[in-house]
DNA sequence: CTGATCGCCTGAGAGC
DNA sequence: TGCTCTCAGGCGATCA
């Protein structure tokens, strides 16, 4: 389900409310990607001092440790007073004095992982070889220029890969490069300067107004209280093989790259 | 170091 | 209805 723009849509709509709150019981369902790393029980009384974001890791900061939550591929997080008894695939329930937050991942490629330091395993194991914060200062001109320098991977896969800049998932990566007129497969270190400069740019902008709108909702979001967001009303090329471009009319053609499908317009897409 | 491939797991939808 | 097949928003591990 998650790319950046959801990630950060749940943090926002989980933070403030949970934050305070005093870890009352833990419930595991079936096992995630990783183990916890700790006794489940151990967590009962710590606090919940304020939630963060790395990545696509959402960074539940206590008042000893940190567990890192990763959505995966299906993962979905609700917060709320109540909520019903855990179904099957349900597989993190956490209730705190200020309410219930669970995780719900029916493929299971998400993860619930202690780590009590940030600066240590398994929290560097995880965060430290990530890129930019695409949303953040950081994320500017010319380092990202730079970083893609010389790479011979093609460009949509470096997108993903998140070691250039974190949280441009599948369907971002197709969007952004449908708006820098870049095609795909070209080779990073290839791409002319000036369409690195409008990729830049539209990473940021993409991922403003899909933040903005609520998260994407191309199949099954929703943020922590359960509403959806209305992002895939704007894609333009994600999922719509052979559909006329919104710009050409060209059909949009999918392909794979490492496993993946890409969508882009033939036309539109040349550099 | 880089780049390419593998596999974790379940559900939805298409086609027959 | 029910089977089989394909595809799915991620990413660390492993190997050349």
């Amino acid at each position: 389900m998650p790319e950046l723009p959801e990630v950060e849509v749940a943090r926002q709509s989980v933070a403030n409310r949970i934050a305070g709150g005093v870890i009352q019981a833990v419930r595991m369902g079936k096992p995630l990607r990783w183990p916890l790393q700790i006794d489940p029980q151990s967590l009962v009384g710590r606090q919940v001092v304020s939630v963060g974001r790395r990545g696509k890791y959402l960074l539940f900061h206590l008042d000893d440790g940190v567990l890192l939550v990763h959505l995966g591929m299906s993962g979905s997080i609700r917060f709320a007073d109540r909520l019903p008894p855990p179904g099957a695939h349900d597989h993190f329930t956490l209730d705190t004095t200020h309410g219930v937050l669970r995780l719900h991942d029916p493929r299971r490629f998400g993860a619930v992982v202690y780590a009590s330091d940030m600066n240590e395993p398994p929290a560097t194991t995880l965060l430290s070889r990530l890129g930019v914060e695409p949303l953040s200062a950081d994320f500017d001109e010319a380092s990202f220029v730079s970083a893609v320098r010389g790479k011979q991977t093609p460009i949509k896969q470096v997108l993903l890969a998140g070691s250039v800049v974190v949280g441009v998932g599948n369907i971002y990566a197709c969007e952004v490069l449908f708006l820098a007129g870049i095609h795909p497969a070209t080779r990073a270190g290839k791409v002319a300067r000036y369409r690195l400069r409008t990729l830049h740019s539209a990473i940021k902008a993409v991922l403003t107004a899909a933040v903005a709108a609520g998260g994407s909702t191309l199949r099954d979001f929703s943020d922590a209280n359960g509403e959806t967001g209305h992002f895939q009303t704007h894609a333009r090329v994600y999922g719509k093989e052979g559909q006329a471009c919104t710009v050409c009319g060209t059909p949009i053609k999918r392909l794979i790259q490492g496993q993946r499908s890409t969508y882009f317009c033939p036309n539109c897409q040349r550099g």
